[in-house]
RNA sequence: CGGGAGGUAGUUCAGCCCGGUUAGAAUACGUGGUUUGGGACCACGGGGUCGCUGGUUCGAAUCCAGUCCUCCCGACCA
């Protein structure tokens, strides 16, 4: 017993932090909004962290790092992105404690420790960056620069919820300077197609490529591109976004080049992230009521073998099997874990290694011995079978994959169903509150329109998909005339 | 930041309204034994500054004030 999970339908909300502190991915701190991410969660960030940044080199990318800190008035520089985040910054007035005079043992604030100029924790990098890149840029031989950095960044938010948003995160965050617009924006789009690729290839969660609207639209940024992806309540999630930022940013901080005709311009950018926040999205996309459900190319923990057994013979006899096993699958680069702690009997490791949303279970006993087979179970339909020790590594290797595949598909599948058309506005907020999911409709393009929209319905226009079929209708909201349909949800 | 709920053993909670032995239960943990194919059982044992600070009182987990953290709803949020 122990563990229980809220089920997903009695209370979405509480189940989803069930999955996230039950499955120790996670864990409150005293911090307010802050949260520790524990091992196992921190396995999967690293899993996906280093898919990505292997994405990221192969594409041309290169990782540097820059300050936490962002002295205020290089903040404020570029005006619309500083608007944009202002009402989230942390601050940095002072740099030194002292003791308090009144009070043994505690401390104060040093009144005398008053920095002459506010430092900003960093929401996102743009400024530093810039305001470095102006001294590294001169000519067009110096572009393109195509930086990443991992990192945290601080966002004050007042309503946190783990992985999803809290105060702090971690995440990596793209920063490219180019000669030309069409390079700049075929970058933003490369990085959009990595993110999608990733996401959908190793995370197993599908996701729409779209652009999003002005209101929706990075403050700073000429375009913004994002995936949008889907979860089980219907509820959409950003899962990452790519922007082209113009000129605006090298105008802000004065970053001129050179070209070939030694005419002086202003560097074109971009910048893209994701964050920890795909881990919300993987828990929320693919888990269950009885734990997560861990897509295997990403899995802290792939395969874990439970020994079952009653005697001490019998106990050495499966491990030596299982130990063979153990092998074989890391020839494989299969991580694999064989768990012989003899305090926890098979059932209740069956339900805790479900909980963490180990793909495949190798449970091993006498009986399968005398048989040459194993019992594998996997994660994400329960299914058991006998299966042959002979070959059994290559097996569990295909299972793997076909895990992979079964698990995106039943997401892809639950996305399609979930993309509703809606005609007019009654059927439109009739299908957000029954229903759920994305509703392609109709809408007129005014930013007025989609305030409108958003106050009534609390709907946001997610994205305009890329490719989007034209298609001459009227707006639901206003009956203007309108060219497309776009994607409305209730998001995270 | 507004409204609501909560914080007592590692965990889930009871006790609080109506202040008064040594603060309980289940589960988890330790030791020994029996067990082991879907969250085992018996015996013994260890474990708590009752979120924190202050106040009222002879006496506070319990009453009062402040404060911190969490959850839910709302506002806010590229």
């Amino acid at each position: 017993m122990g563990k229980v999970i809220t089920s997903m339908k009695e209370d979405y909300a509480q189940w989803y932090n069930d999955l996230v502190i039950k499955g120790e991915l996670a864990d409150y701190s005293a911090v307010r909004g802050c949260m520790v991410i524990k091992p196992y969660g921190y396995a999967l960030w690293e899993n996906m962290r280093d898919a990505l940044d292997k994405m990221f080199k192969d594409t041309g990318h290169v990782n540097a790092y820059f300050p936490l800190f962002v002295p205020k008035s290089l903040f404020e520089a570029e005006e619309a992105n500083a608007e944009g985040f202002a009402k989230e910054c942390a601050v940095v007035t002072h740099y030194r404690l002292k003791s308090d005079p009144d009070a043994k043992g505690k401390l104060i604030v040093d009144p005398e420790a008053k920095l002459e100029e506010e430092l900003i924790v960093r929401p996102t990098s743009e400024a530093i960056i810039w305001n470095t890149y102006k001294g590294w840029i001169q000519s067009y031989r110096d572009l393109p620069i195509l930086i990443n950095q991992w990192s945290n960044v601080v966002r004050w938010e007042m309503r946190t919820r783990l992985f999803l948003r809290t105060a702090e995160f971690l995440w990596q965050e793209g920063h490219t300077a180019h000669a030309s617009k069409p390079e700049a924006e075929a970058e933003a789009k490369l990085i959009l197609d990595l993110y999608a690729d990733f996401a959908e290839n190793w995370m197993a969660l599908p996701v729409i490529k779209g652009i999003k609207s002005a209101n929706e639209r990075f403050a700073g940024a000429e375009e913004t591109y994002c995936i949008e992806a889907m979860m089980q309540d219907g509820k959409a999630l950003q899962a990452g976004t790519t922007h082209f930022l113009g000129q605006n940013f090298a105008k802000a901080f004065d970053v001129k080049f050179s070209d070939r005709d030694n005419k002086l311009d202003y560097v074109w950018a971009t910048s893209w992230g994701v964050s920890t926040r795909l881990i919300g999205a993987l828990v929320m996309a693919h888990s269950d009521d009885d734990g997560l459900i861990m897509p295997p190319k990403i899995a802290p923990l792939q395969v874990v073998i439970v020994p079952v057994y009653k005697s001490d013979e019998q106990r050495s006899a499966v491990s030596e099997k299982a130990n063979e096993i153990v092998r074989s699958l890391k020839a494989l680069g299969i991580s694999v874990k064989y768990d012989d702690n003899d305090n926890a009997r098979p059932g209740w490791k069956f339900a805790e290694y479900e909980m963490k949303g180990v793909p495949v279970r190798i449970a091993i006993g006498a009986r399968d011995i005398e048989k040459n087979v194993v019992e594998v179970a996997r994660r994400d339909t329960k299914e058991k079978k006998a299966v042959s020790m002979d070959g059994l590594a290559v097996q569990i290797q295909n299972l793997l994959n076909e895990i992979q595949q079964n698990i995106y598909h039943k997401a892809l599948q639950y996305r399609e169903a979930h993309i509703t058309k809606a005609d007019n506005w009654e059927d439109f907020l009739n299908l957000l509150d029954d229903k759920g999911g994305f509703i392609a409709a109709h809408w007129d393009g005014s930013a007025e329109t989609e305030e409108n929209i958003k106050d009534i319905s609390k709907a946001t226009i997610r994205c305009i998909p890329l490719n989007n079929e034209k298609e001459e209708g009227r707006c639901i909201f206003t009956g203007n005339p309108s060219s497309q349909r776009v994607l409305f949800a209730r998001a995270y």
